[in-house]
DNA sequence: ACCTGAACACCGTTCAAGT
DNA sequence: ACCTGAACACCGTTCAAGT
């Protein structure tokens, strides 16, 4: 009892036992007192470095978004940007168009909260106070405005191709269609057989994601070619 | 004490009283004690009509979503389908095409989630074990395939469009960015100013949502135009 | 069948006490 | 400053008991 010489927490092993928690048994097991016994350690002991529960949950969350790619941004360019329309176009290896990169980025997007499936319900609070959500949104925008789109209507691809990303993990990960023959029979006749096997759910997410990826980006350069200045 | 005459409870009078409760005072304050006691009677009671607490929300988020317009795909002819390309061509005011159709409800869909934004976390689980949620996949894909998509095809339109619309409703009811100037104060070049107030923070929610519907339909009359059947 | 109160095994958080 | 144990006001759920 008492202080310990050398602190026994600390931010980053606490946000890390959570992640590790929730990864190998679900959000709902979360709790202080589950994730201070994880650490050897009381329950009050984590107040000492967060306020909250839910300060801990965000910082989880928070540092899942920091391995997102967004170093695919830097590459592209002002100069890049004029060759949107054609990628064939790239000479140097680092010039990247903007609709290419927010390919890039929506798929490792993807790909990360895939990696936490159990976290996603916890994604819902938004970007508020976190650090990496804003340095994420940051570089987006920062993208758009160089390849020439106007700062209102970056803003909104940034936030709408946030929405689709999202949606998709929340959509894909936490459950989907029940894998229940039984329950369809007969009562939703639009609904095939395709829907029923959690594997070909796993593929339904899939190609819902990249068809939903493609008509985005269309729909956009479209829009591109319409609003670009610079 | 005792079984009372009539019924105290129903299924249908938890559920309302258990959304009025979310929508009045958060997700976080509706545990099965407060609920019951909200209706005037023992907590236990209430598991004489539903397993668990999960299945009391799971009903309550469907009972949401049963909201959402999707009588509007019922309008969705074979022979509207022909015109989607060109939709002045609507001579009889129930015809409609796929993609106008999925204009009006992607609209009604937020909206309602819009209108019950405290429980937009409990989207996550997905439209596992919810009739509504089902049934309006089911709407979605029928008139899909009246339209002549492909099978497939429509099932990943279904899909990518309740993607972005969940995506949106959790992206802007719950939070966004936090109205603190302070925060930002050089932290993020990119982000304007326009990002703190909250009365901003909705236009560019409204904006967004409408400018990803738009390009989302645009990028899927694109791609209609190759895959088409019928 | 449908309610009650008591009970079990939990919660998040506060706080005085220890070093 | 950073931990502990005790305590407060809660949880979801089970279950025997009542009518």
């Amino acid at each position: 009892m008492g202080r310990p010489r050398q602190p026994l927490l600390s931010r980053d092993r606490i946000v890390d036992a959570a992640l590790a928690l929730v990864d190998a048994e679900g959000l709902d097991v979360l709790s202080t007192r589950r994730l201070a016994s994880e650490l050897g350690v009381s329950g009050p002991a984590l107040y000492n470095h967060f306020a909250t529960k839910d300060e801990i949950v965000d910082a989880v969350v928070d540092t899942v978004l920091g391995e997102v790619d967004i170093a695919v941004f830097a590459r592209v360019s002002a100069d890049a940007a004029r060759d949107a329309a054609d990628d064939r176009s790239q000479d140097a290896a680092e010039a990247t168009s903007w609709d290419e990169a927010l390919r890039v980025w929506a798929r490792s997007y993807r790909a990360v909260l895939g990696a936490h499936p159990n976290l996603v319900p916890a994604l819902a609070p938004g970007p508020a106070r976190r650090p990496n959500a804003l340095r994420m949104a940051d570089a987006v925008f920062g993208s758009l405005v160089r390849s020439g789109w106007p700062r209102a209507q970056a803003t909104r691809v940034g936030v709408l191709m946030r929405y689709f990303v999202t949606g998709s993990a929340l959509g894909s990960f936490a459950g989907g269609f029940p894998d229940d023959a039984a329950l369809y029979a007969g009562e939703y006749p639009h609904l095939g057989q395709a829907h029923l096997l959690a594997d070909a759910q796993r593929e339904i997410n899939e190609n819902a994601f990249e068809a939903g990826l493609e008509a985005l980006l269309h729909g956009l350069a479209d829009r591109y070619a319409r609003v670009r200045v610079g």
